[in-house]
DNA sequence: ATGACCTAACTTTTAGGA
């Protein structure tokens, strides 16, 4: 079982690479942020073309979430639970089954940037952080394999970024920020890439500007947290950061997770 | 180096991203 996460910065910009990627990587499960547009614009037709069923939650111009799945798709829910007023598209929610062992419950998560940390920006962000633990913690009690995947907007640690001096106030690092991130996983959740290294320099975003991704300026920012049930089953992480070197990329790659 | 990008939109500038 093969669960993925990708924000695609635009989905319709991204067709192309997207397409390659279901076909290369072939993941049973994908979940996308940022898509940019409302559903009725999402290249519904050519991704189920390739063999995908798709939920979309989407929005004009910002934001959107989806999830696509080989097999079917459901029990969705659209919108952060707790969190129902939210009027940006920023979470999808739903159950897949396995081939042969069980289902896997999946969330495509786009956590605000909350820049600049001035505004008001950063306590929505912190808000919903907040109403996102609030509902993990709830969805622990069903004892699933869970994954909440997704582009946190959030830098864990001091070798998820190439410069932590220099993103000491942004609000993908600063403490309340980390502090957040770190009561998730404090609920029971493993941060999957650290289940299975320790290393810096790790990757999932390079910014378009100043020539990041040739310097290696990067951040991780995208996560895929699993419940114990998940955790348990992990068999490997990667981060597939070739995109970012080919055809129209988008500025953060996809992290993927096999599971037995 | 004070530089450098990309996307969508009631587009020819602006807002948002991170």
């Amino acid at each position: 079982m093969r669960i993925a996460s990708w924000n695609v910065n635009s989905v319709r910009q991204r067709l192309a690479p997207l397409l390659d990627y279901l076909r290369e990587a072939a993941p049973d499960v994908l979940c996308l942020q940022e898509l940019k547009c409302e559903d009725a614009a999402f290249p519904r037709v050519e991704i189920e073309d390739a063999g995908y069923n798709v939920a979309t939650l989407g929005q004009k111009t910002f934001n959107g979430v989806a999830i696509l799945a080989k097999r079917p798709i459901e029990d969705v829910t659209r919108g952060l639970p707790g969190f129902e007023n939210d009027p940006q598209a920023r979470y999808i929610e739903a159950v897949v089954a396995h081939e042969t062992r069980g289902v896997f419950r999946v969330a495509s998560i786009y956590a605000p940037n909350g820049n600049p940390p001035d505004t008001d920006k950063y306590p929505y962000k912190l808000a919903f952080m907040e109403a996102l633990i609030a509902h993990a913690q709830g969805l622990l009690r069903f004892e699933e394999a869970l994954v909440l995947a997704g582009d946190y907007n959030v830098i864990p640690g001091l070798g998820d970024v190439y410069d932590p001096q220099a993103w000491a106030g942004d609000a993908l690092f600063r403490p309340e920020t980390r502090a957040r991130f770190q009561t998730l996983l404090h609920l029971g959740f493993t941060d999957a890439l650290r289940a299975v290294t320790d290393a810096p320099g790790l990757y999932t975003f390079w910014d378009y500007q100043s020539g990041a991704w040739q310097k290696n300026h990067g951040l991780r920012i995208d996560h895929l947290l699993l419940s114990p049930q998940a955790a348990d089953r992990l068999l490997s992480v990667a981060i597939d950061k070739g995109l970012r070197a080919g055809p129209k990329p988008s500025d953060h790659v996809p992290i993927r997770a096999d599971f037995s």
